[in-house]
DNA sequence: ACGCTCTTTAGATACTGTCTAAATTATTGA
DNA sequence: TCAATAATTTAGACAGTATCTAAAGAGCGT
């Protein structure tokens, strides 16, 4: 996880910078900072409005248009994944490499769980004429603070 | 026609009706039509304004809260599943049992792989406090029409 | 049939996400 | 550097799914 170089220190936007070159896009303010905010500090699931709200509160000014899409031209650009556990939110992850969630059903927080932690057996073929794109586990979790009375 | 059992053509409802005291649901003409369209018949993956489309079609005249209402009713009484798919929509599935998905990218429909058709291995214990309420796994497929070139 | 309670309903409301057209910004070539 | 071109951002309108409200209707035990 936290192996950032020297370059993340001295030059925050650099990380960023390589990645948006490398996808063809523009380096503009706004996708620097939400760039910034993505992939700087480890792996992230978020949703757009927590990102537009992050983006305000760091002082960026980004609109909610704005957020979709980057959102969205990141995920086309390998950058981020999609992840559905919930049909009202859409999550990304900047985590996009193979692997799986947990789900905490309580407060809708997301966890990675990696690629080799589990395993599918006996994977059933596509139907004819299709192709598997993904294979997505989800496992979802419920009570998610350990204490019945405390938070925190 | 098909190989519906004699009680299902006398008494229609017969089937729908137990399930509805079984759950302690009253039942009302809008309950007993709608659980005819999901349970008569096999399993079936529906979405609330499709299933809304259908009763009307069919005559029968409900609204669509009340719709939403019956399978989040249905639901919370084990009658039908959610499964979470696609952001934008609700699947409520009629087959309970332990299975898992084939979710078809291009048109939207849901296919069942039975439980046993597929297995996981090394699932990972559930983080402190929490117990792992559902394992889902949904196998995304792409180009949905049998032919290999043209679309369309 | 009476009365209590559950159920249904239309319409309002909330919310996530997309679209539009105009303003702004990055890039390119001279 | 500057202007021309093309990509990007934006506010606000719009669309779609789902929930809420409160008032009318229907089931059920007695």
């Amino acid at each position: 996880m936290a192996h950032l170089t020297p370059d993340t220190q001295e030059r925050p936007y650099a990380q960023t910078l390589s990645r948006l070159r490398a996808s063809g896009l523009r380096p503009t303010r706004q996708r620097l900072a939400l760039g910034r905010l993505l992939f700087d500090g480890g792996d992230r699931h978020v949703t757009a409005e927590a990102l537009h709200e992050e983006s305000q509160k760091a002082g960026v000014s980004v609109s909610l248009a704005t957020v979709y899409n980057t959102l969205h031209q990141f995920t086309e650009a390998g950058l981020l994944r999609e992840v559905v556990v919930d049909s009202s939110r859409t999550y990304f992850d900047t985590n996009v490499d193979d692997h799986h969630h947990f789900f905490f059903e309580d407060d809708g927080r997301l966890m990675d769980i990696s690629g080799e932690e589990i395993g599918i057996e006996r994977l059933p073929s596509a139907p004819e004429g299709t192709d598997i794109s993904r294979v997505d586990v989800i496992v979802r979790l419920q009570g998610s603070s350990q204490g019945s009375s405390g938070d925190r």
